[in-house]
DNA sequence: AACTATTTATAAGA
DNA sequence: TTCTTATAAATAGTT
């Protein structure tokens, strides 16, 4: 459309290439701006001359900024990526300064963690940790003790064998001669459960 | 540009202003890859039909996203300000999740603090508490294990010295019986750990 | 989706 | 750059 027909290829002519630019540049804005008026369309045109310099329409009542919302819901391409990646960096560093003050609550506090805290924090947080950690001990110690006590049982059987075992041998003139060293548990109740059907081992001699 | 000249307003009838819309956006993106070709620039061309559907034009071996950046960069508008506000949202969350972690080391952890949390928190209180505790209940296990395996050697010391009774007993032509009950805890490994340098009971005859 | 009369855009020149 | 203008291109209304 004009006094020749031109072919569609790159202008070599730096002045009347930058000169094209401009009549369609100006063209092509214009007829943007009809197609929103007379269609009622959302139109976003952005442009750079081959010189970096920057040319933009946008259809009236939106901005810039709504058309690439837009544009990113219906693509699904995220074109904020980058900027994205940069928050995500200060998010991380968050999540580790999250992490770490779970560690001081999750974990023993350790030296490196005590210089941020004073004692009366320290005495405080170690009380809680105390506090809080009760229930769950309670239970594992009941039943570890539990544990204990049928071992404490055995024992006593055992004893009570020997006992009897003694008494047997004394019966017969004998008189052996124990020294026990087991003060530290107290087990040395003997006899004193007599009779409370647990289980004796089964000696058998041929 | 038609049989008739056109007044560029919104077209009322809804099918020709589609017609419309259909003919002046293949011309528009003609127009813009011209300019992309003959001119040698970067175009970005966004257009929402007023029904919502979504046409564009993004000049050859360049992407929508180059030319937003490109765009920031020449008109310092910070057109992800919108995704930079969600972000920023998280951030002040896990800094307000920071300053509750900090409180609960700071203060006691009550259950009116419970209160304010969701239930994630929740869960990764109960969590960081868990691991708390398990130090500490490892320890406290360890600690009564060992107090468990002393009685178990006492067990089997005990063992040991019912054999040699019996033994001495049996020498003497005497065949005591016991009904051995015990198979729960199987600690009737008589003698299998005979000579392990472990305390054992004196035993003195006559 | 095609046609075409007409308007509009623009290439080249000033 | 801007104006001019001959001509190419786009398209409104029609079929």
């Amino acid at each position: 459309m004009g006094r020749g027909k031109i072919e569609i290829k790159r202008i070599e002519n730096t002045t009347n290439r930058q000169v094209t630019y401009s009549k369609r540049r100006s063209g092509l804005v214009k007829k943007a701006k009809e197609l929103t008026v007379l269609c009622d369309a959302q139109v976003s045109l952005i442009m750079f001359s081959g010189s970096g310099n920057l040319s933009e329409f946008t259809s009236h009542s939106t901005t810039t900024k709504q058309v690439y919302n837009q544009y990113q819901q219906v693509t699904g391409i995220d074109i904020w990526n980058s900027h994205y990646e940069k928050m995500q960096e200060k998010m991380k560093k968050q999540l580790e300064i999250n992490t770490r003050l779970r560690k001081q609550i999750g974990e023993r506090i350790g030296v490196e963690s005590l210089d941020d805290m004073s004692f009366n924090e320290l005495c405080s947080l170690e009380q809680d940790l105390d506090e809080s950690v009760n229930a769950v001990r309670e239970r594992k110690y009941h039943k570890i003790a539990t544990q204990t006590e049928t071992s404490k049982k055995k024992v006593r059987n055992l004893q009570e064998t020997n006992t009897y075992l003694v008494h047997e041998l004394g019966a017969r003139g004998e008189v052996p001669y124990y020294e026990d060293e087991d003060t530290v548990t107290g087990m040395s109740s003997r006899g004193a459960h007599h009779g409370e059907g647990h289980g004796c081992y089964n000696l058998r001699l041929g």
